[in-house]
DNA sequence: AATATTAATGCAATCGTTTGCGGGAATGTT
DNA sequence: AACATTCCCGCAAACGATTGCATTAATATT
């Protein structure tokens, strides 16, 4: 049972191939008469339009392309969600790529972005792409694909990117331990090479630099991979006095949660805590913790409307935007005396 | 700058796009010669063949489409994981929908699979979909789409699906707790109108059964909602003298966890917990939780293996499949005299 | 040397849809 | 009545790649 196509309809109704296409179209040429006529055996028949040879012929593909490093329980599902929600409003379908944090998988999937032509390529680079060898993301530029970066960004590049106020958020996280009297913070950050997290880390710094009060640097903690807080963390705490934790993200949370329930710390009581989180996590853990909410959600619905205004704007500026954050309270936080 | 075509080569070396087109697929036809000449000018000129094109052409899309009802932070992350990790292995592509667990989106999704002329589709279909409504599966058989359910599965239909055994992971959890004298156990379950709960219930019955033990049917949970836990299980364990829990996901698990940690129950030795998980959660939680292990990350390669199976294999029989399960021990669970 | 065989390439149609252009019939205008 | 418009529709090319078949040139066979 071969698929039917408009020169089955054309046939069937004696009339041409075009006036077919523009009658399913609403084209004002074709007679309200046939329009209904062509659209009711359509319907009759099952037709539909091959997406494939459309979008062939008119040059373009209706395609957008989704690539991330990797995907953990934190963050990259809400924003999944948030593009596939914002995307089905569109006419735009949406193709995956994982990198697995591999230069040479990101390669291969944008070597596949340029053989569909997909017309936008939303792009969380992999933790070792950096200036030097984004190669692959001037290629995008080459093919006249959209390209626009989204929370794991490389900064200073030419291309657009959209994250939130990293900087700000981490010090507003913090500002709140140090308003609360906390003056030992232990501030947990994921990978340096990462452009987030020397912003949340410029952010935490900064927090202590308004407030004039010192920074020992040592308890700013990076951690390559958040599994290995199971080791570091029960030694960093038993060795030190700290008050309270920042946390960069949600993983980086969780991990910590689990070391304070090891070690019998209780929040708020031993110790205070503010995250960085997408807050799906926060809002459903016990105890409730305090964050900045960074939403996956609401990032994945953001990048995908700003790439397709980017799209449509081939000519324009495109500027990197931040997206701004708010404070969630819960009762993470204990005053104590500074 | 325009994309470089066949043509444009051709042009360039003066043959014909047909030559162009068989030397770069090593055809035997063309001389070792020509095809270097064409494939070295193809490289110099960042030549990428037009997969739009090509399928078109070849009458087949080379996508693969992935249907889910919503994205939380359980197993759906690593069943995304497993199905791109396959996939890259392969000439196909993934497209992905999104369907809110509503049934119309469910269709609009399906709509566009075979306008796309996918050539396969992995759903695991809403909460909603049943026997009775699942004609726009159907459409997909009309217009020779294969079909391959998966996780939440319509039973008893001639769409072939792959699941775990629910029903012997259930037992086999439950058959834990039976063999450490448990006889007060917490059944907790998701919607009963998933197959995947029934199933899993009808392990839970079929453990005590075996064991020649009777079983209160109180002691089976089902909530429609796992944010619905903080109101229930508080009354419920208060309420009664549990030894131990059972929960047949992750998310039911992490409600638990929240709430036992909130009444001050901790594990093992308050209550003893098994459950049905991915294994991502169990892994990284403290204390650890001994469980069936269900990784979405296995049924996401399995998945992908499967359906590509069966696109090639047109005719031949498609059977659904149950994957098994392993435990997986920690010390979540300990004796008790029955 | 005539014929058969093989090797290398080109011709042209094709996939399903869209679209610029043109044309005939009906209607409107003077 | 002659002309200009408007309305509806068809013709045919095009998008980029693939492929059955034809064609030419080179080589082998007798």
């Amino acid at each position: 049972m071969r698929r039917i196509t408009i020169k089955d309809l054309a046939a069937m109704l004696n009339l041409s191939t075009s006036t077919i296409s523009r009658a399913l179209s609403d084209h004002p040429d074709i007679s309200e008469a046939t329009r209904t006529r062509v659209k009711e055996t359509a319907k009759r028949l099952n037709y539909r339009t091959n997406l494939q040879a459309r979008f062939f012929r008119k040059k373009h593909s209706g395609l957008l392309a989704l690539i991330l490093p990797e995907i953990n329980m934190f963050y990259n599902p809400s924003l999944i969600e948030g593009v596939n929600a914002a995307i089905a409003e569109t006419p735009y379908s949406l193709v995956m790529f994982q990198t697995n944090n591999n230069i040479q998988q990101e390669r291969e999937a944008i070597e596949q972005c340029i053989r569909w032509a997909v017309e936008g390529v939303m792009i969380s680079v992999t933790i070792n792409t950096n200036k030097h060898n984004m190669g692959h993301l001037e290629e995008l530029r080459l093919a006249n694909i959209e390209c626009l970066m989204y929370d794991r960004v490389i900064p200073d590049t030419d291309f657009p990117s959209l994250t939130i106020d990293s900087q700000l958020a981490a010090k507003k996280g913090v500002d709140i331990l140090l308003e609360h009297g906390h003056r030992k913070i232990l501030g947990i950050f994921a990978n340096p090479s990462l452009a987030i997290t020397r912003e949340r880390i410029k952010g935490f710094k900064k927090a202590f630099q308004e407030a004039g009060l010192p920074l020992n640097p040592d308890h700013i903690l990076n951690v390559a991979q958040a599994s290995l807080m199971d080791n570091i963390l029960p030694v960093l705490l038993s060795n030190n006095t700290f008050s309270s934790i920042f946390t960069m993200t949600d993983e980086l949370l969780f991990f910590t949660t689990n070391n304070l329930r090891k070690l019998n710390l209780s929040i708020p009581d031993d110790l205070s805590v503010v995250a960085i989180s997408d807050g799906i996590f926060t809002n459903h853990y016990y105890p409730r913790i305090t964050y900045i909410e960074d939403s996956g959600k609401r990032m994945g619905r953001a990048v995908l409307h700003q790439i397709i205004a980017n799209i449509n704007n081939p000519s324009k500026e495109k500027p990197s935007r931040l997206l701004p954050t708010e404070i969630v309270w819960s009762n993470s936080v204990k005053s104590v005396n500074a």
